[in-house]
DNA sequence: TTTAATGCAAAAGATTTGCAACATG
DNA sequence: CATGTTGCAAATCTTTTGCATTAAA
């Protein structure tokens, strides 16, 4: 298993390498590459921990007084529409509620959202790595399985 | 693999089976049974599509007019801190983006919604159930592995 | 009858939008 | 220079809270 180091020269390399592919990208669509935009892609691309919009705007604040909470909302959905980055959870709309506490797992439609919960044996007992225990106590596990349902295809 | 059904005799029995392990924790738990939260039970416990607050609150209202959307708000957490749903996505609070692009997965603290990628071969190459055809296309699949961080334990 | 839950309305947060000033290509 | 982007403030939308009234045990 490999973990993701936090710190280190991984770090600093993959962070360098997501600024450029970011930058190239949004030069090629046409986007305009603006002082804001870039010192935002930096935060980012450094940032290890997913964060949210907030966090992004306190960060890059820092660096950028003047830079506005609604500029980053604004990047970030620009990054997402790119496809550069993705969002956790299964949409951008509100929290949703799962009435099943079976082991069970997940497949989301990446277009309108439907979760529909499925059971299987063979991934309920996939064998996790060992290295997991040094992130912490591990309590269950379940697959995500993404894709476009049949209404959407 | 055992997909649940959607419809059927299947999902009503699953559905009066949540119905009655829930209002006997409510009772247990020595809170009050009233009218409202019965119909909201009634409504989340037939519902296989992961509903958020607003569509529970929609459905519950056509059966009682008077109903206030504070109130599913409060049923809804009563379930969850009773330990008898779950949310999806990592944490109730806002949205949260991420940087990775490459396949991977995650490790979520349930305590303080830290997300951790990690990287596996075994994983990343599990077969998945030839039944997933009938849902839609897949995309993509990932691990979301829960459990308690070093620093929350 | 005692205690907790409800509905309402207001508050608090989170996110988006209209628009004039400004910066980029 | 033309156009897209920014910052601000206001508008929306979502979720929570205080409190008097009502209902459950």
């Amino acid at each position: 298993m490999i973990l993701n180091s936090q710190d280190g020269p991984g770090r600093d390399e993959r962070a360098e390498r997501r600024l450029t592919q970011w930058t190239e990208a949004v030069k090629a669509s046409g986007v305009k590459l603006t002082h804001q935009r870039l010192e935002i892609f930096r935060e980012l691309a450094a940032n290890q921990d997913h964060p949210d919009v907030e966090t992004v705007f306190r960060a890059v604040r820092v660096r950028v007084p003047t830079v506005s909470l609604d500029t980053v909302y604004r990047t970030l959905w620009l990054l997402h529409e790119l496809g550069l980055i993705t969002t956790l959870g299964p949409r951008r709309d509100g929290i949703r509620f799962d009435v099943n506490l079976e082991r069970h797992h997940h497949f989301v439609c990446v277009r309108c959202g439907l979760v529909r919960d499925f059971e299987s044996d063979a991934l309920t007992e996939l064998p996790l790595p060992d290295g997991l225990t040094e992130l912490g106590e591990v309590l269950d596990a379940r697959v995500e399985v993404r894709g476009v349902c049949g209404a959407c295809r």
